[in-house]
DNA sequence: CCTTTTGCGTACCGTACGGTACGGTTCTGC
DNA sequence: GCAGAACCGTACCGTACGGTACGCAAAAGG
């Protein structure tokens, strides 16, 4: 169960303590709750300490990034042979869990925290925030639908450009709404089911049927 | 040239002057650097004034959105007939200027202050920022499929959901990149093309050329 | 011309942050 | 059992913010 080519430092079990103390402040008061002070209190921890463990603050929203991210380890069974319906719930469950990680509300805080940050000039956390929570679930999607065109069920010159479809159609501006404070979806499944199927009728190798294209919706 | 349904209060010359340099202030330095103290300086006028007509921080930065979407007027030019090349150029023209608009850096860092603002709880700069930027383009769009369907040009049973199918397709995760301080891409014409030969695929009533579905691309 | 309003510039206040220093306490290795 | 490290709690420091108050110049208006 060891991870890939992990070269995180790797928390001792306090400080993942005090890691966790801080992501629950962040998702509940926003960055302006995230304070040194108020973080050495909610963990029972000095501030010396913390800028011994984390550097500075930066440092810390860093380790907060890495930390989440160790724990968000997605399982690769690329086993089965792939059938066209397999295809379709393989895609569809990814959907979902894209979906439900989107709009966890560790995620959307992290990313609210990484965006605030942001300036023209790119944003150390930004990067750190698209590597490592992004990395995981991408290969996931690349090797499902890589996998899904050697099976003969999916076409596209450039898989990248492929799933970035895939993605646009599940995800559209849900994202940034949800990062705005808009409520999440009623229904994911539905999406996902939308999505998929918009998905396999451009580049399914089958055809389609495009009844679930046009369903009442409705978010 | 009378806007719409506009409530807004309309600020005066020197008013829009002081938000425009609240803007610049914000552009370059990101949140942290729009200070009221900063902004006077910037402004050349006085802080009381500031409180005077903005009445506090948060009412400077919901007039520094309505002052910026009291700038981005969209035309809306429906008269012609609509033919297939037609509604393909007016869509594609549609998502270039899309993307123009989310890569624009005034877009981006009022983006980035309101979902930095934001909790789970919602926000108030977020709500804003939907309503005010977002309802021009989104009636644009609307308009224009709306148009497509009754000239038999195109076909779904929700407009709705067909809109936010052509959105996630033009833009995918593009914006939360930007908005986390990737580089925009480097040809956004050829995003365009894509996203609607893809949307009049699924949603078109003729047969499209699959071919710039799969091209070369790279972002 | 004089009055009133508007607004600039500056000084000021309370607060709260990031970061440091220190004394006391618990844990660790030998 | 003891020395040394790790660590907690608290106090402290400098700074910078949001917001207010005041003195004075310049425009507006009759």
């Amino acid at each position: 169960m060891r991870a890939d080519t992990s070269d995180m430092p790797e928390f001792s079990p306090r400080q993942n303590a005090v890691l966790e103390q801080a992501l629950r402040l962040l998702v509940e008061g926003g960055e302006k709750a995230l304070t040194t002070s108020g973080l050495a209190r909610a963990a029972n921890c000095s501030k010396e300490s913390l800028y011994k463990w984390f550097g500075d603050r930066e440092g810390l929203l860093a380790a907060m990034i890495a930390h989440q991210a160790s724990k968000v380890r997605t399982f690769e069974r690329s086993g089965e042979r792939l059938t066209a319906d397999l295809l379709r719930d393989h895609l569809e469950l990814f959907a979902r869990d894209l979906l439900v990680v989107l709009a966890g509300d560790v995620s959307l805080a992290l990313n609210r925290l990484a965006i605030g940050q942001a300036t023209r000039e790119g944003s150390k956390l930004g990067k750190l925030l698209l590597e490592h929570g992004r990395r995981q679930i991408d290969r996931r999607a690349m090797a499902l639908i890589d996998q899904g065109k050697r099976a003969g069920l999916l076409r596209f010159d450039n898989a990248d450009a492929a799933y970035h479809t895939l993605y646009g159609l599940i995800v559209s501006d849900l994202h940034v709404r949800m990062l705005l404070g808009e409520p999440g979806l009623k229904d994911n499944a539905r999406q996902a089911e939308r999505a998929v199927a918009a998905f396999l009728t451009l580049h399914g190798t089958q055809k389609q049927s495009a009844d679930a294209l046009g369903v009442s919706a409705g978010r």
